[in-house]
RNA sequence: GGCCCGUUCGUCUAGCGGUUAGGACACCGCCCUCUCAAGGCGGAGAUCACGGGUUCGAAUCCCGUACGGGCUACCA
């Protein structure tokens, strides 16, 4: 009520000092006496302006008028923020204070507590608040994602640590890729740029891809397992038994995949018996002239093949266009579409390797109906 | 309202008195090619928020204005 009247006036809205002139006796005694009470920092009036070098921001001045007699214990006994984190910094011998902007307008506060118990006062540093794409503040209820978030969408630590750390420093302006070791020995506080930066998902993603290429294949297998067990195309015991085939798969969707999150509707296919072909891709694909004379041609060339590896495989196709008559492109998008019912995906030859003689021929014989000679 | 902080391509940034204002994402071409990616090459994109100063010279220094943000609790 008071502090709005005066807030209404234009003035300073805070405590009226009412009990400022108390004397430390009668305040023990009435204390004592079982009044409730606060404690409140005594601001010195005679302190000047408070002046701090922000190790982001260089010299920062606030007026003493500024702050406010403010409450250190509450009536109940417990801490208020201000009085615990000085003394939980000190106590804990904190060198540097490096947060979040929202805390600048804390510190004069905290530095006249430091003051007052004597102790010494932190390094400050305050970084600039991370935006949504819209420009607002990221909070709870907006756009803010959590860390466990960001890893269930694929994306891994180390992308995300990158990206986070590009978001208000910079290594020297031109480097955009660097690991965590880089980064801890050449991280500084006086390259921390000062203006708030809005969070780029699509540099993120980005980002987050070129991790993911990075990837050793064995790596890159380990975390594709639990993905592809989760989504029931594997048990962990087929994984096992299976790793060298998954080690041929990795390498083909490692350069397709922005988010891990996006491998398991990329591979489906290869772990069905049967498959269902898009519609756009039949009518693109398999009803183009020559598509049906194609597949019949790569069904006898692939059901006469001693070996089925990439390589053999690849050899036996490539003469196909040509003896059927249809450009290499319309032969092996009908293939493709035939074998993983889409128009998009990871290179044919090795995909033929990976899914098997006897599926590839079954789908290339189950497609054969809608093709067109 | 008061007090603080911020303002360079759409986005993240380099720059710390003299640069054709550099890089990255995204975007647009071309190349590669069995699709999609990845990769390579090239392009477009910033009157450095605005207005005054200071200076031979300002994105860089100073002062205003505008806009944005934060704090203003016996919340953290």
């Amino acid at each position: 009520m008071r502090r709005e009247a005066a807030r209404a006036k234009g003035g300073f809205a805070g405590y009226d000092r009412a009990c400022r002139g108390i004397d430390l006796e009668s305040a023990a005694t009435r204390v004592a006496a079982g009044e409730p009470h606060v404690w409140r920092l005594k601001v010195p009036d005679d302190r000047g302006e408070i002046m701090f070098a922000d190790a982001v921001r260089g010299d920062v001045t606030f007026p003493v008028e500024a702050v406010d007699d403010l409450v250190l214990v509450r009536t109940d006994g417990t801490a208020t923020y201000n009085f615990a984190v000085t003394v939980d910094d000190t106590t804990m011998a904190i060198t540097h204070v490096i947060r979040g902007d929202d805390h600048l307008s804390n510190t004069p506060k905290q530095i006249l507590i430091y003051e007052a118990l004597g102790e010494v006062v932190p390094v400050f540093a305050h970084l600039s608040m991370i935006l949504g794409a819209d420009g607002k503040r990221l909070s709870k209820r907006h756009g803010a994602t959590s860390v466990e978030a960001y890893r269930d969408m694929g994306y891994l630590p180390e992308a995300v640590t990158n990206y986070l750390a590009l978001l208000g420093w910079s290594l020297d302006g031109e480097t955009t890729v660097f690991s965590r070791d880089t980064l801890s020995e050449s991280f500084s506080l006086d390259r921390v740029s000062r203006n708030p930066a809005i969070f780029d998902d699509e540099k993120l993603e980005w980002l987050n891809g070129v991790y993911i290429r990075e990837m050793s294949a064995g790596e890159l297998v380990d975390r594709m397992v639990p993905l592809l067990v989760s989504a029931g195309l594997l048990t962990s015991e087929d994984a096992a038994a299976r790793r060298e085939w998954l080690m041929k798969l990795g390498p083909l969707v490692s350069e397709r995949l922005k988010r891990l999150d996006e491998l398991v509707p990329m591979v489906a296919f290869l772990f069905s018996d049967t498959v269902e072909i898009e519609e756009s891709a039949r009518t693109k694909v398999l009803e183009k002239e020559g598509a049906g004379r194609a597949l019949d041609a790569c069904r006898d060339a692939l059901a006469s093949l001693a070996g089925f590896d990439t390589e053999s495989i690849e050899a036996a196709l490539r003469e196909v266009p040509e003896r059927v008559g249809v450009k290499p492109k319309v032969a092996f998008q009908a293939v493709r579409v035939a074998v993983s019912g889409s128009a998009v995906s990871p290179p044919l030859f090795e995909l033929l390797e990976l899914l098997g003689r006897e599926r590839s021929l079954a789908r290339i014989d189950a497609a054969r109906p809608f093709a067109v000679e």
